[in-house]
DNA sequence: AACCCGGGGTT
DNA sequence: AACCCAGGGTT
């Protein structure tokens, strides 16, 4: 669609939404805009194609704050080497962050595989399709809990996120600034497509990915926008640098992490190990440091 | 409500 | 060099 034309169909659609609201005839033209764009443009993932709730899972949680594009190739090897939850969930921590090494967030690894043992562990192997018992789990809220089960079991949930808050701005908001979730959510609940939750979502998202090249602005009229902090320099900096050291050389004496990491300050390097053996990722004795079992 | 958590592709 | 990403958890 050209650009003028496409002003002219969206000008068209904000004119009828002001004088007659979200009228019956607003929601379907919404619709059909939306699945008339999905069926010339939809993306084609992995997860997408062999979709198991093993797979979504893993999936979602790889998806979380990362693009699409880096998450593609990491969930094909990890789903080559832990296929199934039992795999999984016998897995060594060290393997699972080998795998991960370079995805980020690597908390989500050390959750992903906790997640695995509770799901052997108490629920028999199956992954429930309970938005609570799902939000119980640890990595898991509202958003990830409802796009399993909205992808994995086809179930018609409500969540958002970023690619589709950018939609329903742009068609539902076309002149507000510090938009609020609720109202977008409210929204979301009146246009969902009952018949098949998990394509409706799938559409949603990658209408709102085309969006983003074209009006990459919208989101920053969300109340939630915020610009982040610099990554150079920063903690989470360093955590990386010493879990890269540890998973691709082993064992090593914190002097030598402290070496190797390059960063002058040891005490911060001390704080930093502290922090990560509270959290799960690494053990240490007689002043060795290693991954976590 | 604000901050922390990763790292790389994109612009 | 800055921005942003199929967010969650803690304070």
């Amino acid at each position: 669609m050209s650009k003028l034309s496409e002003k002219i169909f969206i000008n068209d659609f904000h004119k009828v939404y002001k004088e007659k609201g979200l009228t019956l005839e607003i929601i379907e033209l919404f619709k059909k805009i939306i699945y008339d764009y999905y069926r010339n443009h939809k993306r084609k993932f992995p997860f997408r194609e062999r979709v198991t709730p093993y797979n979504v899972l893993v999936s979602e949680i790889m998806l979380q704050q990362t693009q699409t594009g880096r998450v593609v190739e990491k969930f094909l090897k990890f789903i080559q080497k832990f296929p199934d939850f039992l795999t999984l969930s016998s897995a060594s921590l060290e393997e699972v962050l080998g795998i991960w090494k370079g995805l980020g967030y690597n908390r989500r690894a050390i959750a992903l595989k906790k997640i695995a043992e509770i799901v052997i562990n108490d629920f028999n192997g199956k992954l429930p399709d309970s938005l609570e018992i799902l939000k119980s789990f640890p990595q898991i809220g509202h958003n990830t809990a409802s796009s399993i089960l909205a992808f994995a079991f086809n179930k018609a949930v409500f969540f958002i996120e970023t690619n589709i808050r950018r939609v329903y701005i742009y068609f539902f908001f076309p002149d507000k600034n510090k938009i609020e979730d609720k109202e977008i959510m409210s929204i979301i609940k009146k246009t969902i497509d009952n018949n098949n939750p998990r394509k409706w979502y799938y559409a949603l998202m990658d209408y709102g990915v085309m969006l983003k090249k074209t009006h990459p602005e919208i989101n920053k009229r969300s109340v939630l926008y915020r610009k982040q902090s610099p990554f150079k320099g920063s903690t989470r900096q360093v955590r990386g640098k010493i879990l890269k050291l540890l998973i691709n050389e082993g064992p090593m004496e914190i002097t030598k992490i402290q070496e190797r990491s390059k960063i002058l300050d040891k005490e911060r390097i001390k704080k930093i190990l502290v922090q990560l053996k509270q959290e799960g990722f690494i053990e240490s004795r007689d002043g060795i440091v290693k991954i976590a079992k």
